[in-house]
DNA sequence: CGGGTCTTTGATTAGGTTCAATAAGAGTGG
DNA sequence: CCACTCTTATTGAACCTAATCAAAGACCCG
């Protein structure tokens, strides 16, 4: 953590050819530890690249984490911008009680540390959930940045606002979908996210908690398992801990609500039976890819 | 409407100077309000007014709108940001299956329309809850000013950053609150929201239905409308349809969920005869302000 | 191996939704 | 000005989803 306000490299002239070897994908490596350039960040940010930023003489200090390890603190001044090189981290808002609500989940390429622009100081706090390799974006260098490379300003206009859009789908997730539905949804997005990364997108791991998952999603992390175990059953995916397998995305993608389960089927019927006799169905259990049933988890 | 896409500033040169007021053939009309100068922008979004600023020629048009009608709409291409200088909206996603979610209800000085920049298309749309005048901030000729005005492209950062504190909250007491809890925090929020523009914190008119509430809120209308009811009956507020009196701030602020009912007590008594027998307490209505009802408000 | 954390699963219940009926306004047009 | 309609708000009753409480297994790490 002291490590973060040693970065300071302001102009320094660095000859470029000392430093031109590329360093795998990890960036460059100076003084034992690992630099990025304009272009590579713009690449990790998923923003386009111009001719002008070819300047290799500019680079961004990476800064390493280990799982667990608070990248900033609620209440810690403000002055730097984190990019997610690789890893895997959480980042929580503690109400008056002390209760943690998770706002989001940030990996690979993912920019955070935003928050903490308006009030000077960070709102929330940044945790690692894996080993981290990220990259420091000293906010004033950022700003003093965005006059020479007029596109870079853009570009974090750009994903400033597809943060904010992306808060706005969570407000509306969070305010009208079912908790199925939430977790469907939240599988897929990982499922995407995994693939963007070039890993699989149909077997993963991961790296939160269900209490973690549970208040991302405003649920209990009961019910998140449960729901799980619910889509394990009718083989939409599978569930080993913390190992998902993704069986059918198209249905997790679409789901809206799950047929009650054979057990509140017939508690269900005990029920009904009173006011709408019907046909009883001996308590065959569905099978798990009954076509039948499909229909009745997709949305009218 | 079609006057949005007239001032059309590109990003040339960008000198202060080509900036200033378009030609305008008809004369314009500083007195009727139809103009905003950059000092008065800044006043309007809160945010710091420097010395450079004084360039009193460089105006910003007004537009306005009629109860009722859209502002831009989803999918519409984006290229003007939105700055409320008196009236009230509402800003909505509408999901695949056309359900409405209101995202804010923007009034004045706040910044709408952000959520745009990134896909250069608003995914959302903004209606006029009442007549409104609206300060027109094409983003092109905004981040053109940024060049000019350094303080002013700071000042766009920590409104964005804002914002999506904003949308943080959001997020957490959805996620986090009973729906007690969210009612008594909006009406909290809209009271100093009042008190900054001006008006009474203490009685107010709702601009919204109870529909538009409940989807901002994560209710239903129902629920919106009886948790009014209870605050009503226990002398929180005085509720007369969108007419809202605010008798006790500070219990809102820190409520957490309201003490059962007089006929929930019935019911619950009932329920838990079967277990534990109680002192049968005859239905008197509590007093609106009893101390002993009191405690069981707050939060733990 | 043992203690802690994390996960699964069951039983119960509370909070909020849904459905339904009524009332109260706000326009509109005769 | 009143009847008519449409939207909005209130209130009740039944139901259902997800929270809560509880207990037992699985996993991890020293």
């Amino acid at each position: 953590m002291g490590s973060m306000q040693t970065q300071d490299l302001r102009s320094e002239p660095v000859s470029p050819a000392a430093l031109r070897l590329p360093h795998l994908e990890a960036g460059w490596q100076r003084q034992g530890k690992l630099w990025s350039t304009l272009k590579e960040l713009c690449a990790l940010l998923r923003i386009p690249v111009t001719s002008t930023m070819t300047d290799d003489d500019l680079l961004f200090q990476h800064v390493q984490f280990k799982t667990g390890q608070r990248i900033h603190t609620i209440g810690q001044p403000f002055d730097t911008l984190y990019i997610v090189h690789s890893g895997f981290l959480k980042t929580v808002l503690i109400d008056e009680y002390g209760n943690e609500q998770v706002l989001s989940f940030p990996m690979k390429g993912d920019l955070f540390g935003v928050d903490g622009i308006h009030t000077r100081r960070y709102p929330s706090e940044a945790v690692a959930l894996s080993n981290c390799d990220l990259v420091l974006l000293p906010f004033k260098k950022f700003v003093a940045l965005g006059r020479s490379y007029l596109e870079l300003e853009h570009a974090m206009y750009s994903v400033m606002s597809r943060e904010l859009v992306r808060e706005q789908a969570m407000v509306s997730m969070l305010g009208a979908l079912s908790a199925e539905a939430r977790v469907a949804r939240f599988l897929v997005s990982l499922s995407e996210r995994f693939a963007d990364m070039g890993y699989s997108s149909k077997l993963f791991n991961l790296r939160m908690t269900r209490h973690e998952i549970g208040s991302y999603l405003g649920l209990t992390l009961e019910t998140v398992s449960r729901t799980l175990s619910a889509f394990n059953e009718i083989g939409l995916i599978t569930v080993d801990q913390r190992s998902i397998g993704i069986c059918d995305v198209e249905a997790l993608r679409t789901l809206r609500r799950l047929p009650p389960s054979t057990t509140r089927n017939r508690q269900a019927a005990g029920r009904k039976a009173r006011q709408l006799p019907q046909p009883l169905v001996d308590a065959a259990p569905a099978a798990p890819g009954d076509p039948a049933t499909w229909d009745q988890l997709m949305s009218a």
